[in-house]
RNA sequence: GCGGAAGUGGCGGAAUGGCAUACGCGCUAGUCUCAGAAGCUAGUGGGGAAACCCUUGAGGGUUCAACUCCCUCCUUCCGCACCA
């Protein structure tokens, strides 16, 4: 007998949307479970990274329902962005149009997989309803001097006219129209996160249930380091080129300096000199090369000698002064001090361009080497040589006195260097929010009045993907009055970057239709920090710092009173076909609602959890789709042969199982739980189960086929849902055992087992063993040196 | 280059110092059937007739005992803003 997934699964789809079944309301008296996935860019279909994501939040979110909590488990859609333009242009419609076309779409397909989510709070973040909450959140940023303006880089393309995202530029050209790419300054809008870079590194200690991997991700992006920053003379000049290092211990072998190209003082340097031209010339090129290709690690750095010399502060050495495309003006002083016998990328420069080096860090064995002997950089710890007064000391105690010493004589100071820069949030796209400033001939920069937010994204707006920014041709849009003086002025035609959109809508959902603020703060308070958010990897360092950062500001503003957004965090691995991401340039795509069709969402969950751990890839294997089918057809059987009681040894087994999967529930070991489930399922069919053993199955099973449980749930005559039911307990008397069964090792080799009782004295149990019979061939005759004891598991013999 | 993760049967995977290969897929045989499918039962790391021996990317170490801990190396995958 087969089940009907198809009729089950529509029945109680419907059921559950009907009584609202997954309805979170404030109950101050429960304990509350806020249960979040990544919520997803509306492409209009789901696909299998999706359908694990958001399988592993429904099964933890029902299991907490079962245990009893209070579960917030909401959706929505992160709706702006460039594929809708993209989607427009290609399809002649209007992004408006498309999105919602595709979050209806979305919504279906989610639905159809049984998700307990709370619909009622859905939200998009291209309705007007969430993006004034941008506005204002930006506004609030400004207020505080968090939101400026600076002139940046960007991928300009001279053929579409328009700026480009880095994946946009594919090997330096334009994706649309291949055209060379080139950079060109504009001013753009940042937020300013490095101010509170001190306190997004300090807190990722409270977060003791986020993954390693990703603390020391976020750690390294914050790029907290101790260095010293030097002043080099120029020759010849008053002027003072600072650099910025943190291996003060190499100082002694700078044998040369090389300043970024955009650096200011280039430009005099290179005045007169005979390398002029050349050095024009380079620095025009390096300022057209896209960003993609000069951070590409595959092309080969080039630079050229500016003429000019500088001295090296701590033993008045005169060296050559270079500029290079690897030097960039972003990171500390734009400039560095070159150490090619200890750092690589120096010294391929060194070896390419014939400059001198100089050994000073040595390791003993090494004593004598040459830098001719060189073949690569020796950048571990080691003794000082050639380093004057440092001499014969240990580089990493060098490293601090040199900085000391530097400072005293004011030829340096000791200083902290952060590698996390601000953020960019300035677009030149059209679906995105407005950034609510006005700029007016008189006044200068005005930010819009909060009583007049939202600032509405015209729906008509003309874009081709060329010829820049679409709002800017929108009459209606740009022309307004200045809010203070009334002169004519002109609206930012810029958007915002859609990490600002998802950098808060987990409190939006607490109370998704307040209208006096971006949140209620009263539900924030009673949902607030996310229990457990999941999702991919892809979002390890990004999103999650904005959101981390504007938790933080919120607290500042006094909404909120907690730091950190998200309490646990699980990222879950990618979903592979062949070995490979699927994707549909390799088209290896399985589409979600196909296996729905053919073997029901139920199954589709089963497999999805049993095939690996969630943090691990998984491997797709359509015929691991259809075990999984087979085993649920397995556990449907069982109600057609039900005893009046259960045989003891089943009973023991039941709640092993049930210990069994409550931990690994916990600690998001599906695997291992869909494992231990079937071997329940197993025993029974050796054994034979009554009422009870199949109810307590059919509960453990729910969480990950709801469905199909509730059906079942049904049938043994239950009126109410089976999250209702109570997570089963286990006891621990039917646990123990009353015989166990002892392996019995002879140096470390498994001769034997023997069956004993549980509580056996150490002696009865050394007498038995050593009279075991398949033993005696390896102890006969020699003398037992050791006799190790592992309790209720194992002997091991030494001989 | 920097940072992170991982390597176990034919395949997905289990075991975090104590019986390597749980569970599942696949395969083999049996049973049921006119036949097939489904189901059920049994078997299934490699070598060997057997006793036994070998086996967790490679090599070394610690330990009574190592997939697990330490060292060296190899391979694969992921993220990134060449971060000095």
């Amino acid at each position: 007998m087969f089940y009907d997934f198809k009729k089950i699964e529509e029945k109680w789809q419907k059921k559950w949307q009907k009584d609202k079944t997954f309805r979170a309301q404030i109950a101050p008296a429960q304990k509350k479970y806020y249960l979040l996935e990544m919520f997803p860019y509306p492409s209009g279909k789901i696909h299998m990274g999706h359908v694990r994501n958001y399988t592993i939040g429904d099964v933890a979110a029902r299991f907490k329902m079962l245990e009893g909590y209070n579960v917030l488990h909401p959706m929505g859609f992160d709706a702006f962005g460039q594929p809708a333009e993209n989607a427009a242009i290609k399809n002649k419609t209007k992004p408006d149009a498309w999105t919602h076309k595709c979050i209806r779409e979305m919504e279906d397909e989610l639905k159809k997989m049984g998700f307990a989510y709370d619909w009622e709070r859905e939200v998009s973040t291209c309705d007007n309803s969430y993006y004034r909450w941008n506005q204002w959140i930006f506004l609030k940023m400004f207020e505080r001097g968090l939101a400026y303006k600076k002139a940046s880089n960007v991928n300009w393309c001279p053929g579409c006219q328009t700026t480009l995202a880095n994946e946009e530029v594919i090997e330096g050209g334009c994706w649309r129209c291949s055209a060379k790419v080139e950079q060109k300054d504009l001013e753009q809008w940042y937020l300013k996160i490095t101010e509170y870079r001190e306190r997004l590194l300090e807190d990722l200690q409270q977060l003791e249930d986020w993954p390693e991997r990703v603390l020391s991700m976020q750690a390294n992006w914050i790029g907290k380091s101790q260095g010293v920053e030097i002043y080099f003379k120029l020759k010849g000049q008053d002027k003072v080129v600072p650099v910025f290092t943190t291996r003060a211990d190499t100082i002694f072998g700078a044998t040369y300096i090389v300043l970024a190209p955009e650096h200011p003082l280039v430009k005099e340097l290179i005045k007169g000199k005979a390398q002029e031209n050349e050095a024009l010339k380079f620095i025009d090129k390096v300022a057209k090369e896209s960003k993609v290709v000069r951070a590409s690690s595959d092309v080969k750095k080039e630079g050229v000698f500016t003429g000019s010399l500088a001295v090296n502060p701590v033993n008045n050495e005169e060296v050559p002064v270079w500029i290079a495309d690897y030097v960039l003006m972003e990171y500390g002083t734009g400039a560095i001090m070159a150490v090619p016998t200890h750092d690589q990328r120096d010294f391929l420069f060194a070896k390419e361009h014939k400059l001198p080096m100089r050994i000073v860090i040595q390791r003993t064995e090494d004593r004598g080497q040459k830098t001719e002997d060189l073949t690569e950089a020796y950048e571990g710890d080691g003794i000082q040589v050639n380093s004057g007064e440092f001499n014969d000391l240990p580089n990493s105690e060098a490293k601090i006195r040199i900085a000391e010493w530097m400072e005293t004589k004011g030829i340096g100071k000791i200083q902290t260097h952060w590698r996390l820069r601000d953020w960019l949030i300035s677009r030149q796209r059209y679906w995105g929010t407005p950034i609510p400033i006005i700029y007016c001939p008189k006044c200068g920069v005005v930010p819009v009045p909060y009583q007049n937010l939202p600032v509405e994204l015209p729906k008509d707006a003309p874009f081709t993907g060329e010829g820049g920014s679409p709002l800017g041709k929108v009459k209606k849009f740009v022309q307004v009055k200045c809010p203070k003086c009334k002169a004519l002025a002109r609206r930012e035609t810029d958007t915002m970057a859609t990490f600002f959109d998802s950098s808060w809508y987990f409190l939006r959902f607490c109370s998704p239709k307040f209208k006096d603020g971006p949140f209620g703060e009263k539900e924030a308070a009673y949902w607030m920090p996310v229990d457990q958010y999941i999702g991919g990897i892809e979002h390890a360092i990004l999103h999650l710092l904005y959101a981390r950062f504007f938790t933080k500001f919120f607290k500042d503003l006094g909404l909120i009173d907690f730091n950190e957004p998200f309490k646990r965090l699980l990222t879950q691995g990618m979903v592979l076909k062949d070995g490979e991401v699927m994707s549909k340039s390799k088209g290896n795509i399985v589409d979600p609602d196909t296996m729905i069709k053919k073997y029901g969402a139920d199954t589709l969950r089963l497999f999805i959890l049993f095939a690996a751990p969630p943090e691990t890839e998984l491997e797709w294997d359509d015929r691991g789709l259809e075990g999984a089918h087979k085993f649920l057809n397995r556990v449907w059987r069982i109600q057609d042969n039900l005893k009046d009681k259960a045989d003891p040894a089943l009973l023991r087994i039941l709640h092993k199982t049930i210990k069994k999967v409550s931990e690994d529930f916990r600690e998001f070991k599906f695997n291992t739980a869909i494992a231990s489930l079937m071997e329940l399922t197993n025993a029974v069919y050796q054994l034979g189960a009554d009422k009870e053993v199949f109810s307590k199955l059919i509960i453990m099973l729910s969480p990950i086929t709801p469905h199909f449980s509730e059906e079942l749930w049904k049938i043994l005559g239950n009126k109410d849902s089976v999250l209702k039911a109570g997570w089963p307990e286990y006891d621990s008397k039917i646990l123990i055992e009353e015989n166990i069964t002892i392996v019995l090792q002879v140096n470390g080799k498994v001769r034997s087992k023997i069956e004993v009782a549980a509580n056996i004295a150490e002696s009865k149990l050394k007498e038995m063993v050593l009279a075991d019979k398949k033993l005696s061939p390896w102890i006969q005759g020699k003398p037992v040196k050791n006799f190790i004891l592992v309790p209720n598991k194992l002997v091991n013999i030494v001989v």
